[in-house]
DNA sequence: CGCGTTTGACCAGCGC
DNA sequence: GCGCTGGTCAAACGCG
C-alpha cells in the first residue's frame, strides 16, 4: 500500500461525518445550510480557519488571544472549531463553523487527526444543530462526586446533581488513530467507568477516566464503524499532572510539564499563525509540526507514545518551532 | 488487598 | 409526555 492511496482513503474516513454520531458531538455542529449529505461537513472540516477555541481548549486563561468569533457558523451561537488529526493522512484540518481553509499536509503517510470542540458557555443556549451534540455552554462546578443530598437507598443511583447546575463540558479533542487495539497508551493511567453501544456502529464506546485523584480528564474510544481499523480516542479536559512516566520501554516519553507551562502554550500559537485570520504575525512555523518521518507503522505508536494531544502537540512544536 | 474492568441501571437532554 | 440516546454511577467481579 501506497501512502498516497491510504492517503486518500482515509481522508474520506475522516470526513464520514453523518455515519458517525460521535463526530457530531465533537464538531459540536453540523452545517445545516447545505443540502449535501457528505459536503457539509466535509467542507467545513477541510476548510477551517479558526483556531480562537483551540487556545481555549488548551489553557485559554494565560493564553494572550482572545477567542475567536469567526467561527460561530450559528447565529449566537458559542464558538467552535474542530481540529481533527488523522493519524493516517498526514493533514491537520481545524473544523469550525464554517469558514477558512486550512490543511497541513505533512507526511504523505503519517499524521494525526485530532478534533477540538471548546465550547465558550456564556450567554445564549442558542444551538447551531441540535442534532446529537450536547450544549457545551454550561459549567457544573461539579468539585466532587459530592453525596449531599438527601439520598437514600431507595434508588441506586441518587442525583446529588442540582437542577440549575449543569454538566461542565470540557475541550475535547479527537484523535484518529489506525490501530488494531483500542486503548493505546498515551502515558497516563485510566480507570474505564463506562462503556455504551454506538448507534449506527458494532463497536462500542469506552469511557475513561485519569485515575489521577485532582485530574478530572476523560477520555472516550471507539472504533471508527467506517474503517475499523481506525481508532477515535476523544479526550476532554487538561491534565493537572505530568504523565505518571508509565510508559514502559518508551524512551520517546516525553516529560511534559503540567499545564501551564510554556512549551504547552506554544501549540495554539501555532495555529495562530497558521492562520491569518486571527493577529496571526507570529513567526512562520514549520508546518509539518505533527509526525515528522514516520513509517505508517509507526503511526499509532506515535500516539502511543505521546499520548495526549497535549503531550503530542508541544512536543512537536518544540522540535519545529525555532527555539 | 488494591486497583482496574465489567455491566446493568440510572440520569439528563433532546426530538417527536 | 414519552422514548431515545449519550453519559455516568457503582456493585460485582477479575487479576496481580
Ligand atoms: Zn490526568
Amino acid at each position: 500500500m501506497s501512502g498516497d492511496d491510504r492517503d486518500h482513503y482515509h481522508q474520506r474516513d475522516l470526513f464520514f461525518d453523518d455515519d458517525l454520531s460521535y463526530f457530531s458531538s465533537i464538531f459540536s455542529h453540523r452545517p445545516s445550510l447545505d443540502g449535501h449529505g457528505l459536503d457539509p461537513l466535509l467542507a467545513p472540516i477541510m476548510s477551517s480557519t479558526n483556531y480562537g477555541s483551540f487556545e481555549q481548549a488548551f489553557d485559554l486563561s494565560s493564553l494572550p488571544l482572545p477567542p475567536l468569533d469567526v467561527f460561530g457558523s450559528c447565529e449566537g451561537e458559542k464558538s467552535v472549531s474542530d481540529l481533527v488529526i488523522d493519524t493516517t493522512t498526514g493533514v491537520a484540518n481545524n473544523v469550525n463553523g464554517g469558514s477558512g481553509v486550512v490543511g497541513t499536509p505533512i507526511t504523505p503517510n503519517s499524521s494525526v487527526s485530532w478534533s477540538s470542540n471548546e465550547a465558550t458557555g456564556d450567554n445564549d443556549s442558542a444551538r447551531c444543530r441540535k442534532d446529537e451534540l450536547k450544549p457545551d455552554e454550561e459549567v457544573l462546578q461539579q468539585s466532587t462526586k459530592g453525596d449531599q443530598h438527601g439520598g437514600d437507598g431507595s434508588k441506586k443511583l441518587s442525583k446529588p446533581r442540582k437542577k440549575g447546575e449543569k454538566r461542565l463540558r470540557e475541550p475535547r479533542f479527537a484523535f484518529m488513530t489506525v490501530s488494531e487495539v483500542d486503548h493505546l497508551e498515551d502515558g497516563y493511567r485510566w480507570r474505564k467507568y463506562g462503556q455504551k453501544a454506538v448507534k449506527d456502529s458494532p463497536y462500542p464506546r469506552s469511557y475513561y477516566r485519569c485515575t489521577t485523584q485532582k485530574c478530572l480528564v476523560k477520555k472516550r474510544v471507539e472504533r471508527s464503524f467506517q474503517d475499523p481499523k481506525t481508532v477515535i480516542t476523544t479526550y476532554e479536559g487538561q491534565h493537572t499532572h505530568n504523565s505518571p512516566a508509565t510508559i514502559r520501554g518508551s524512551s520517546h516519553m516525553l516529560a511534559v510539564p503540567p499545564t501551564g507551562s510554556s512549551s504547552f502554550l506554544r501549540y495554539p500559537l501555532m495555529y495562530q499563525q497558521t492562520s491569518l485570520n486571527n493577529s496571526g504575525q507570529q513567526r512562520p512555523m514549520n508546518p509539518s509540526f505533527y509526525l515528522q518521518n514516520q513509517s505508517t507503522s509507526l503511526q499509532q505508536l506515535q500516539l502511543a507514545d505521546y499520548g495526549l494531544l497535549q503531550d503530542i502537540v508541544p512536543t512537536f512544536i518544540n522540535n519545529s518551532l525555532p527555539k
